[in-house]
This record gives structure tokens, sequence and C-alpha cells, in this order.
DNA sequence: TATGAATGAGGTTTCATTCAT
DNA sequence: TATGAATGAAACCTCATTCAT
């Protein structure tokens, strides 16, 4: 009475090859695996659509397949079930963040420079995007999925937190940063963009808030005076 | 205004009257009207931890009612269905915030500690309780409910700024406070408490944060040198 | 994300009994546990007829709500789901198989009579009634549901061949039956009946079968001389 | 009567051709035809597995196919769909133990002889193997598929039966059998060995049953006393 | 008021069948 | 011929809501 299908895995990627020679006649945009890939896509990215927009529980398979145009059954060919699609997704969705995080230059100029294009960076790309949501998303599900806690906190927190630290220390070396403590709390460096990508979230229609002049004035308590621009 | 108009002689109520004698167990103090009001109240207590544990879409008022020893029916005696309960919930729940808010006491010495105090204080009653978790829930569940987004934002986020401004202005006048545009971005001030509440749901497990040790750090940033204790 | 409901058990039965005392005005054949028990044989019934009729996999719970005159929910208010209440059905079905062996009376006259009235018995309330279905609904599901293989031989197959056993000891020891190698092995005996139950069900339309008169013949194999009746 | 009338030029074929070159493994003992049968006995094969394993509901054209090794749609080209599959299955498997009932020799020697040699070939054959388990699944799916029920009457079970009779009638004859209107119910002969077959599906772990001494004691019911071997 | 059995709409998941390659 | 991704009808099961008691 039990059965363990997990699919999920890449479905018909090497099949050419298994003849022994380079497919030469595979067209590159319309092969079996590329369509595969493109309606896996297309799923993932309809699903974030509902999951944010909705939540977990309330999301329902059939909007996700309607609006990713796929059938329902199409999307047990890619995950095993809801929660592994959930799962999946913000996986996927947060590989390219970490690859950004890691990619990021070699502090050169000063550091209240780098951390103001750094966070000025963050809040153009999160705040009232669907990354930022994808935060509210995490915050929200988080309890009810650890492992998508304990991703994330992995992937991303772990070393953003590392990244702004070791910044901290290198603004406290060169005398850009007065409060030595800082660097214990790097969080509080963050505080302000986090609380803006909730704020965007919640109180937007009240009380619209402008997240880069904020940054700036926090910038200001931690660097002191600010720089005539 | 959930509430149906009591009425006279409902037939459980006659049937015990039928026996021929006053029920043993009718205190004074326990009057049915009280009584009642002990039910709401158990009912909002076991649906608070039920949606906190598991948000609103996953919640059984099945499991509110084993909760809150009541019959499931009973809950719609109080209550006219599962969302207009989840929102007169956080209602009910704020309240106290609420009080609290506006019972405070009036600024007498230095600007820093009042602060301190009360963020302290927060930090006491919301870091790993329940109320802090109700924050996270709301962060959650808002955008699903606007009216409980407004509700929040109404009655505790607009009075909330509204004091810290009223406390950024008075110690910048009073020169405890040297960034002028810190009254233009009270959020700063409550951004690291924000980040503390959720950080506890989330990461405490990976990564514990004293949170009222990083309190003193922003307060630092803020209001200059740490002060001697 | 796991629960664990476990119904099944008599939902209301005992209730009335916690104020403490007997309910003196509880009409006898109305009250909610009456008809719990009601909805539940329907139940019960319906869902025979049907695993009967299309074996366990093919049989839609719809289907046996509409027969049964219930709501599908409903169901799943006496069984935890399909395979439980196939393996509780077969039980309840069983039951009183196993009552009525208990009951058998003791052996007085000749063994061949005793057996012929067993046999003839069995035929008739088993040939082609819904009890010999079930007897192949057994056969048929039993290497799926081991459970209910298991059940049904611990209850009746064991008890069955034990009490062929001690007939035929009784009828070798009073020199009714002269092969002595019978005891070793009971299943002889009732062979033909059980040949009988599954001709019916698959074979009847194309050869019918006079069970009864196959048993006399059976019979005379083994108690020697067809007596003069 | 399944499969489509042969095309000329499929689009692999006419594929491979354009190669220029002919196809490496066309062995001349392995040409398409042979090909196609053999797939065509795999998913025989794979499919009576399974069948017998699940039954016909339960069972999925997707273990069929793998362990079949070839793919989903193939099925489709050998069978219309999975009714059309059961039932040719049954007929393809059942054909060779008509062919063998056939081929048996004309009687010589004592009926006896005959029929133990016969039935004991039968348990070896039959008893706890594949052949066993079709029985099994005849009697448990019979109903629902009455052509395969039908069939299975009107080639094996009548076949057998008459030849049984006639083994009778000879025994009768031959003064080796007593009990004249035994040739009225051949059943009787067989029924025993039936019974072991489904008990060995059954009950054997729980009660093992030697079929084959349980066969000698019901012949020395059927032929008197027990020959000295 | 209070109960909880009953309902049935609606959700997730499976799987026989099709069809472009 | 052969493939297996895609489909979508239909199954099982849940749970918010109702209502007779």
């Amino acid at each position: 009475m039990t059965k363990e299908p997990t699919k999920a895995a890449t479905p018909t990627a090497a099949r050419a090859d298994a003849k022994g020679r380079a497919p030469a006649d595979a067209a590159p945009a319309s092969n079996r695996a590329t369509r595969a890939a493109e309606r896996r896509s297309a799923i993932v990215e309809a699903a974030m659509e509902e999951f944010i927009a909705r939540g977990f529980a309330a999301t329902r398979l059939d909007d996700i397949a309607r609006r990713a145009g796929v059938a329902k059954g199409t999307i047990y060919l890619h995950f095993k079930d809801k929660e592994s699609m959930f799962e999946e997704l913000v996986r996927t969705v947060i590989v390219p963040v970490v690859a950004k995080l890691n990619a990021l230059p070699p502090p050169t100029g000063s550091v209240r420079d780098l951390v103001e294009a750094f966070a000025g960076n963050f809040l153009r790309e999160v705040i009232g995007t669907r990354r930022g949501d994808l935060v509210r998303l995490i915050v929200a599900e988080g309890p009810r999925f650890p492992s998508v806690a304990d991703f994330y906190y992995r992937e991303v927190v772990s070393r953003g937190i590392a990244g702004m630290r070791a910044l901290i220390e290198l603004g406290i070396a060169r005398g850009e940063i007065r409060e030595k403590n800082l660097a214990r709390y790097p969080q509080i460096l963050v505080a302000p963009a986090m609380i803006a990508v909730i704020w965007q979230s919640l109180f937007a229609r009240h009380a619209p808030l402008d997240a880069q002049d904020m940054l700036r004035v926090h910038l200001d308590l931690i660097f002191g005076e600010r720089r005539t621009t």
C-alpha cells in the first residue's frame, strides 16, 4: 500500500547523448528537455505568484496550473507534492540571490560608499518587488516549514550577516565607524531595510515610506555626519 | 455585531428548568452572561494559539473548539465565520497593547532612559512570547486581511510612530540626539526590536540573539557614547 | 504536518450517562446514538454490496454514500479511511458467523446427520447469498489485506477446521467413518462446499450446480453407503 | 485485433534510413516482427505479475511498463486499453494449460494411478506458482470480467470437468470406484486441489498444508483402501 | 445557549490515455 | 514502431458551516 515515486529530477535530460553522439540536428530551443525546463520555470513562476499572494495553505494547485498554462497533472511531473513544490520553489528562487552575494566586488573606496551602494541596490531590487514578497513569505511560512527557514538562514542570512560584519569591522578599522559594538550586531545595519520591505507590503497605502532616504539617515547614524553629496 | 439577539427560552435552558430546581452551580458571579464571556475568551485564547501555530488557512475550527473546551457549533454563537473570528481576534488581542501605549507616563528624566525603559519592557513582553508571534502573524496574514493590517496600522503602528517621533524630537531639542533627520524616520528606532521578534521565531535555534544587548548598541548609535552605567 | 484522527469508535455512546443518571426520557428508538448506529449499519450494508460487486479498489466511496443515503463526509465520521472501512466491514460481517459457529448444539445422533444438517444449513445460508460473496471477496482481496485474511483465518477458518476435525474424530470413533486419515485434513470435508460457493459466483449461468445433491454424494464417499432416506 | 495495420514508413524508420546505411544490429532472426513479439510477451509477463499482485483495478500501467522495460505508450501499440489487455492476457496465459489438457495420454494402467499422476502434476505445477495465482485472480475478477470467466469456463473448466467425468466413469466401469454418483459431480474430485490453491495464497503462513498428502487421503476416499505403495 | 452529527463544496493527488517527436 | 511528457477526469479526503436536539 506504499509507493515512492520521487520524481522532480530533470526528466529527459541526457537521453540524446545515450546514442553516443552529440545531437547535431537538435534545434537548440525546441527539443523535449528544453520545453520541459520551460514548463518547469513557468510552474515555478506561477507558484511564486500564488504562494506570495495567498500563502501556502490557501494556494490552490488549480490556480498555479492555470497561471502556468499547464494541466494540473503536469505539476506532479516536476514536484512530488504541494509541500515539496513550496520548498524547492523557495530554494530555486533564492539561488540567484546567493550567487549575487558571492559575486560582490572586493571593497574599494570608503566603507560607507560600499554599504550605501549595496543597500541601495538591495532596496531597489527588493522593495516592492517579488523578491521582497519572498522575504515576507519566508517570515510567514517559516515556522511551518523549518527546512525552508533553515535553508534561508544557511544560504542567505548567515552569509549576509558575515559579510556585514566584515564590512563593519573594516569601517571600524578605518575609523569610519566609531561604535565598535556594532560588529557584534550586524542585524542593526540591515534592520531598517527589512522593516522597509515589510512596511511596503503592509502599510504602504497608508503611509508610503522612502526607503532610500531612510537608509541614508540610518547610515548617518552609523557613519557620523552626512557627507555633502 | 456577530451575535444573534439573545432569545428568551432555548430548549436546553427550558429543559434544565423543567427539573424544578435551581442549578446548584450557578454562583451569583457566574451568571449566564459571565459564562458566555468566559467561553468567548476561551475561544479567543485558543484561536490565538492555533492561528499563531498554523496560520489562518491551515487552522481548523475543530482544533480551536477542542482547545477551548467547547463544541464546534459554539464558536458560531460568538463569531460569524472563520474570517470574522480572525479579524475580531486580532482586534481583541491588540486592545490591551493600545491601552498600554496610551498609559505611558509623561517624559521625565532623560529621553534615552525613557526609550531604553520602554523598549526594554517591550522586548521582555514581546520577544519569545505570544505577543511577538502576533506580530509575525500580522506580517504573515496582513496582505490577505487588509482590515487587520489597517486596524493594526491605525491602532498600534501609527500611534507608536507618533509617540516615537515625539520622543525623538524631545531628544533633539534637549541635545541628546544629534541626528535631526531621525525624527522623519522613527521606524529606525524600533527596527532592531522588530528584527529581534522575527529572528526569534525563525532563526533562534541556529543563532540566538541577545535582543536587550543589541538594543543598547542601537541606542548608543542614536544617543552617542554609552553612558557609564 | 501529520495528524492522527482515529475516529471510528462509537461516537456519542455514553454522553447521557455522564450526567450521572439514566436518561429516563430518552425515546428508545430515535435518540442520537441510535440514529448514528443506524447510519453506520446503512454504510456497512452499502459498502458490502459495493465491495462485493466491484472489489476494493474499484469501489467508489461516492457510490457507497449514495447507496447508504448519507453524504460522503458522513462515512468519515465512522471510518478513518477506505482501507479501515474495508477491514472493519469484514470484521463486522463475520462476527455473526462466528457467533453461529459457537452456538452449535452438542453432537447428538449420528455424525453424518450432524454434518449433513450443518453443511446443508451452510449451503442454504451461504450459496448465492451475500455471505457467499463475502467468501469470494476475502479470497479476492486477502493477499492485499493480510489483516483481513488473518482475521478470517483466526475467527472462522481455524475454528471451523477444529470443529470439523472433532466431528470427524467422533465419526471415526463411532465407526461411521473408515478413512482415519481424514481427521488430518478436515479441509476435504468442506472443500465441495467452498467450490460450490465459488462456482455459484462464476459459472452458475453456464452450468448450474445442485450443491445440496453434490454434498450428499460427497458425504456418501466419506460415510460409505447412502442411507435409505 | 488490437493492433493498427502496419504502416510502411514511420518517422523513426525513415530517419534511420536517412543515414544511408543498413541498421547494423538487424540480425536475420531478430527482425521487426520478432522483436515486436518479444515486447508483447514481455508486456504480458509483466502484466501477469502485476495483476496477480494487485488485482485489476489497483494495477498501474506505469508499473507494467516499467517491469516490461517498455514505455507506457508501447502498451497501447499492443492492446486497446487496460481492460482488453487483461482479457487477452488471461487468454494468452490459459492457452498452454488447454494445450496440456488436450495432450493427455490415453488411459493405460489403473484409473487411480492416472488420476494420482495427473493431480500430483497439477499440484506441483500450480500450487504456490504463478499459475495458481491465476486461478485466484480469475476468482477475484471473474464477476467484473464475465468474458474472462466465460473463457475460462469454456476452455478449462468445462473440458476439465468432462475429462474428469470420463475418468470417473472408466473407474466405475472397471470397479475401481464404487460411488456411481460421483460421475455426476466431478467437481468433488478436484475440490481439494482448488482448496489447496486458495489456502496457499491466504493461509499458508498460519498453517501450511501438505497438498500432495491431502490429495492421497482424498483419493483413498474415492478409490477405497489405500494401496500398499 | 450549547452541542456535535451531518453535510457537500472544494481541495490534493492519481493514473489511463493521447500524441508530438 | 517506440517514446514519455502532458492531459484532465475522477478518486479520496478535509473541514467550514448548518441545524435538530
